[in-house]
DNA sequence: CGGTAGGTTGATTGAGATCAATGGCCGTGG
DNA sequence: CCACGGCCATTGATCTCAATCAACCTACCG
């Protein structure tokens, strides 16, 4: 029980922009034992967070790193649902059903997520009108996740999704770039494209100037050509 | 004020497959004035309920027939973002930007709408902790709509987006018939398809007798099939 | 080292987009 | 009443973009 830490330290850098940070800080400022984390879990790279079908109860804050819903289909192929970054919250989408519609596993080394009883989280938002709030705007937001995936081009989904991440990566460095957390064939999974449109699309925005690719890591160099790419 | 009305019809044949059915029930058996619904809209085919970027206040039940979100990209085209139902709830995206990032319209000649003010919405929330779970749970439910839209091919777009429409249109009757109340085009506008592929595939299910269509009838013939390709 | 997973590049193929023509339905107006 | 135009749906012909198949390269790891 002593994973159920009484003095979670919300001060952890990585907190800093998650949701739930004032709310946690809150409750450390007030020595209150937290009783919104219910445990902390590190992930090793492709390591379950969850499995599809396993009954639903946690909601999942994402700490570090990134997580992404998957499900597989009758012939064993993969299908991305969604990828979930640092400072998010994943499990919604579990609710209504009662049990988790995909499986869920880390896609980094350092992934470490904390793990909320959704039970829990419904009796501090009734404390906490604010939390309540922020909550259901961060719902919301998922909603506008992902709309360009049936773009009736390749290029202009994969210039949404780079533009998507980079704001949703929050880069605090300003300078547009940032480091892809899953693989080319994640990316055409979760766009409806194979995995050698995607290297062939990189190539070519490469080519062109538009962003730098090395391995994963991506640089914007023409912001304003990469959004008219992506709108068409 | 009168349109406020404080005698709600909660009885309303349309209103028992509303989330806030029993909200609305018990606050009209107790002949409270009726808080929630704001006010009722009757609206005509492709009348505007809201405009994209209008500012947020208003969550929407449908009541009866059927609305649209679709934004307009710079080419003019028009982008269909999602069809809500009878019996669902609508407005939820706006939450987190303030206003609506897609402009609503209706697309059935009965369409009716209840008008929820997402304050009152919030407060009502607050007092009744059944709602919270229920409103939770459809938003939920929402994540698990659309899923199809890059599966691979079209002809599993479309199966899956028919299998999901009579799903939602809880078919009272369960022989497998509904109307569609959208065109070719939005159908081919939502699944990333060109209108004649969606005409062309309805004409091979039904030369294949897995579907009947005539203009917007359709009767699923033979369901396990349709589920079979929709897999794929 | 060799093995494996991830990534790139080329050649070929195919599903669906596009272009074009036609027919049905409906409301409008002569 | 019928004629007309607009919208929707269907069907055919052609073209194109991205899938597929295949080879190769690289980095990483036991």
């Amino acid at each position: 029980m002593l994973e159920n830490t009484s003095t979670y330290n919300a001060l952890h850098p990585n907190c800093q922009h998650c949701m739930l940070y004032c709310f946690c800080l809150q409750a450390a400022n007030a020595n209150k034992p937290q009783t919104l984390v219910h445990k902390k879990r590190q992930l090793k790279p492709k390591e379950l967070l969850y499995s599809c079908r396993d009954k639903f109860s946690n909601i999942y804050a994402i700490k570090a790193g990134a997580v992404k819903t998957f499900g597989i289909d009758m012939e064993g192929k993969e299908h991305i649902h969604h990828f979930y970054l640092a400072g998010e919250m994943m499990g919604f989408e579990a609710v209504h059903a009662g049990c988790y519609p995909f499986s869920a596993i880390s896609m980094s080394a350092e992934t470490e997520v904390c793990e909320i009883r959704y039970e829990h989280l419904l009796e501090a938002i009734f404390s906490h009108p604010d939390l309540h709030r922020k909550i259901l705007s961060f719902i919301s937001q998922r909603f506008n996740f992902g709309l360009y995936v049936t773009a009736p081009h390749a290029v202009q989904r994969l210039a949404s999704f780079l533009l998507e991440l980079e704001q949703r990566l929050h880069a605090e460095t300003s300078c547009s770039e940032f480091t892809l957390c899953m693989s080319r064939q994640d990316i055409g999974n979760y766009l409806g494209l194979a995995t050698e449109t995607v290297s062939r699309i990189f190539t070519r925005l490469q080519r062109d100037r538009i962003i730098s690719v090395s391995n994963r890591k991506v640089k914007v160099l023409a912001l304003e050509k990469l959004r008219w790419i992506a709108q068409g």
